[in-house]
DNA sequence: TTTACTGTACCATCCGGACGGTATAGTCAA
DNA sequence: TTGACTATACCGTCCGGATGGTACAGTAAA
């Protein structure tokens, strides 16, 4: 193994890919431009554009479980979900951009995202004693990202900080 | 005219593609065997694939400030939107899938829409003696929202109407 | 030697868009 | 009222370029 991180540069280049084109224009070649590759390089890691695609929603899913469970010690799901999502990196925030380019290519493939978020949410309901609550404050939460994520947020920075740490403060009064 | 709402099953059509194919499968034949109608003739409503996504963009705005304004009488702006969110048809619902396509295709194209939610974000701001707690009323409708588009939402329809329900009554309160 | 690539060449298909043509409806002067 | 003209509302075809995918030969580190 020369470098066991291509797979890992093809995927964040695909993403910025995305950012800057639009997931109609994610394409192998430009894929494999932006990560300094060949398209080659890229079908030797991704058998196809739809395992491409899988790779980068895997990645979105696994990093947030793992998010999710490295925070769950003392606190909630709610609070370490919220709490961690104010910690992401642009990069990080960035990879939910693979959603946009999975549904775009094929709205089936979003499947084991779907059965994700029913998991963080039958945990949220587990957890919480107002569920009503804690359900709100999570369908804030993805509101935020979403709005972020197609840049239809006009909230600075500063406030998008300001609602995140609201947030966070109500899911601890619950 | 021979008929003045062609342009409408094209707009409506093109949704409908989004919705079963994708937004990358969004092309002119797509839509125009959807429509009943011939490649050529979509060229006439829309002189672009770009133009047919901007008309789908400005039909979603243009519908959602319109309920916005005529519900807008004893309730604030927030109510009325979250009320209304609730008595959308399928279709309507539909409707937001623009979003995608046009994120898909390209960015820019969100911006007319960004400054809605601009508008739409001031207008609620202005109105609401807590803005902070109507804020994440308004983000927590969205992110029902694009979860819902997006297929992502595990919740039961009845469990989405009693979110919404909850959602309005928290709006009357503050 | 295997693993992990690069690079090139190539094919089939899809797609946006241009173009030419057609049919109907409305306008308006004689 | 009729004929000439124009605008609107399409249809069908064709083309060039982009794209996904394949095949294969070479290379270099582990």
């Amino acid at each position: 193994m020369r470098s066991n991180n291509k797979r890992n540069e093809i995927l964040a280049a695909a993403l910025q890919v995305v950012q800057e084109s639009g997931a109609n224009h994610l394409t192998i070649d430009a894929v494999a431009n932006r990560a300094g590759a060949s398209k080659g390089g890229v079908l030797y890691h991704f058998k196809s554009k739809r395992d491409l695609l899988r790779g980068m929603l895997d990645n979105l899913i696994e990093n947030n479980a793992r998010r999710i469970e490295a925070r769950k010690s003392g606190d909630s799901s709610l609070a370490a979900l919220l709490h961690e999502e104010n910690q992401l990196t642009d990069a990080e925030h960035l990879a939910s951009l693979a959603l946009v380019a999975a549904c775009a290519e094929d709205p089936e493939l979003l499947t084991p995202a779907r059965e994700h978020i029913g998991e963080v949410l039958a945990q949220i309901s587990a957890e919480s004693s107002d569920y009503d609550q804690a359900l709100i404050l999570f369908l804030a939460n993805e509101g935020l990202r979403f709005l972020n994520l197609f840049a239809l947020n006009p909230m600075s920075s500063a406030e998008v900080k300001e609602v995140r740490r609201r947030l966070r403060q109500k899911a601890m009064e619950i």
